[in-house]
DNA sequence: GGTCCATCTGATCGCTCGATCAGACTTCTG
DNA sequence: CAGAAGTCTGATCGAGCGATCAGATGGACC
């Protein structure tokens, strides 16, 4: 009882120093974005996390506020990796910048696959849970699209709406790690592999800004059209 | 009783001409995919269809064979969309084919999002309900990334790996609209409109083919890089 | 009119779900 | 050692789930 006014204050962005706490983060993480919000159960969840499923209300005060929790520390992980690709930035031009930060979301999304799991299941339909990630994703489509619309002026990416190559990116990047199981049926790849995810990620920045963008695969035939 | 093998035997792939049956199936569409198999209850697709929840166990023998009917309509319909369209396309050549299978791809997922959105939900992870939607999917594959190796040879699209080019394609074409209420909610946009469509259509056609495919769409500044 | 069969409904079954609660165990403090 | 606080468990609750079944309904055929 009189843990959830100390957690609750220090908990919100921060990861916890709690471990059991963590490990039933980290179940909960996998399954919600496996099996979606009703088709996780929190006894699956106890029992990945090896303990008991009262525990889980114990740290948590329902399945909703666990599954917040969830998305909290996946949104944080997000924000706090792509700020630290970009503090080694200072100094470096926009658009060399941009190709950095797009590799660098693709590689997140490839390692970090249950986040984008969890919007793909909760933003098709309006709810509470929508809401909920639509708050955390809010400041990063503002940032991505005001992004879009300078490196589109200054010729760098194709000239199409920001909005549009927002839903590109965020579906030509991480759809092929979403679907890693289906993937890996139907291609023989595995998406977990590094050299897939940066050919992928080689993939998306050739599309996005055109030429490639790795050293190490130079090709002859790379005009268009 | 002495339903069940008549229909099952004519009702594998072509549409049903029951009424009723047909009912559940579009509310059931709707219901999986906006909440996913265990999200959607029996309940609430019956009510939707304005029948009483027996009646779904009656034309369907479980809630499993009811999602696999609607997986196999959707599909189904996509199947013949597709067919329907290449099917005015004699003669054309291969690039010009592919442009207009691709935007009646980003068109049809525009206007049919339940396909995508079950398709996302079921393939995340490893389970009876993947393997069936495989089944669906491996065909297309194959035709699709045989196009692309056609194609990425003739330098009409990037030289990249056909699967990845898949990926792409399948995250960037669809997402807008899978995530439609999300999108509605960030960009103001309505992914449901012609014009939406239309423009998405003209970003993803752009993005794998290069230059503007549409007349209409006329832009100075075209040059990459 | 009587019979048959496909269609549909109300009532209800067994099951699993998330949540609750009393109590056990451990750790720290005095 | 005594006791308080934090952590964790076994037992169990009511609610909602998918499925079942007996029976109502209505049209087709004799």
């Amino acid at each position: 009882m009189g843990k959830e006014q100390t957690k609750s204050t220090d908990r919100i962005t921060r990861p916890s120093a709690d471990p059991t706490r963590d490990r039933i983060l980290a179940a909960a993480a996998d399954l919600f974005s496996d099996r979606s919000f009703d088709g996780a159960t929190t006894r699956e969840i106890a029992a990945r996390a090896g303990v008991t499923q009262p525990l889980l209300n114990y740290h948590f005060r329902s399945k909703k506020e666990l599954w917040q929790a969830v998305v909290d520390s996946l949104f944080d992980l997000l924000n706090r990796t792509m700020v630290d690709r970009v503090e080694g930035l200072r100094g470096v031009d926009e658009l060399t910048s941009a190709k950095l930060r797009v590799r660098e979301f693709v590689t997140f999304s490839a390692r970090n696959p249950q986040l984008h799991r969890i919007i793909m299941q909760e933003s098709k339909a309006d709810g509470p849970r929508m809401d909920y990630i639509v708050n955390h994703v809010r400041p990063i489509y503002e940032r991505t699209t005001e992004l879009f619309e300078r490196l589109a002026h200054d010729g760098a990416v194709p000239p199409i709406p920001p909005a549009h190559l927002y839903y590109v990116l965020t579906g030509a990047g991480p759809t092929m790690f979403v679907l890693g199981p289906e993937c890996r049926r139907l291609s023989g790849l595995d998406p977990t592999s590094d050299e897939v995810i940066d050919a992928h990620a080689d993939a998306v920045c050739l599309l996005l800004f055109g030429q490639d963008q790795r050293s190490s695969r130079r090709r002859t035939t790379v005009q268009r059209l």
